[in-house]
DNA sequence: ATTGTTGCAAAGTGTTTGCACAAAC
DNA sequence: GTTTGTGCAAACACTTTGCAACAAT
């Protein structure tokens, strides 16, 4: 038996099954946004998609990319996120690996961290407010270790 | 002595100061934002912006105030704020009230809270990992006491 | 055959830039 | 009079929408 060149990890699979579930098919572009998304350890832009799926000759529109990548923030599947940057950046949802971002005003790089007491005091600011948590975002700029 | 109807606050103070030490002019339209900004309890977009100050009867061209706001943050007197809203926010940054946002995803509004708790947290990781950390910006998103 | 999916091009939205005129010094 | 500030319109960048062709069921 031949060993799988790419290893589909539970978020690729969920993410198929929710889509299943809502009755989509399987389109091509939908299946290489979401292969590409489940390969990264953090958030791309469209744009970026756009290009790394060119380079890996799945090209996909750009339109289908963002719908795509909108279908898939409805589903629960994906985050966006907004660094200050102009432009918007999409991850995968892993229920065990939350996390935040440090963006350098140098180079733009985005680097995740994560960081129990800071989710704890956001939890607790939650139940403070009046107000119906449902997410958060939490972004350190400054500069990296090669910029600075 | 007459009362003045509107009173600056040490923020307004210390802009048109730094303004100057900068060897800027005094420019109406500039002299219109600050004011604007320095009545603000929270952030504004350049559309609001532009707004208030049509309903003031000082109004502003959208270029120019978008080159003011520009301007400010460079001189460090104001803050630009993503909210993924699609659209940046400004406000004035008053060294006693830092603070953080709640962002409705019904109704758009903006609101401010702060927490001691949370900014140890943050001001414990920007010493913990490898880079050199400016800033940093909060946003909960949720629903507020009206859309729930 | 039906209906969801895709790509192109056009439209939309927020922001920036070029340039001429007005205002501050 | 020189230099900065301002407003308009045009240009831009990112994102969304309209529509016709295509593919999955």
């Amino acid at each position: 038996m031949p060993k799988a060149t790419t290893q589909q990890s539970q978020w690729e699979v969920t993410t198929n099954q929710r889509l299943a579930d809502a009755g989509r098919r399987r389109g091509g572009a939908r299946a290489a946004v979401v292969a590409l998304l489940d390969e990264q350890s953090c958030a791309l832009s469209a744009y970026e998609i756009e290009d790394l799926l060119a380079e890996r000759e799945r090209a996909a529109g750009r339109a289908s990319i963002y719908r795509i990548l909108e279908e898939l923030e409805e589903l629960g599947v994906v985050s966006k996120v907004e660094l200050g940057q102009g432009q918007a950046r999409y991850e995968a949802i892993r229920p065990d690996h939350h996390h935040h971002h440090l963006v350098c005003d140098g180079c733009g790089a985005v680097i995740a961290f994560d960081d129990e007491p800071l989710e704890r005091a956001v939890h607790s600011i939650s139940k403070r407010v009046d107000f119906a948590v449902e997410g958060h975002e939490i972004v350190l700029r400054g500069l990296c270790a090669d910029c600075r």
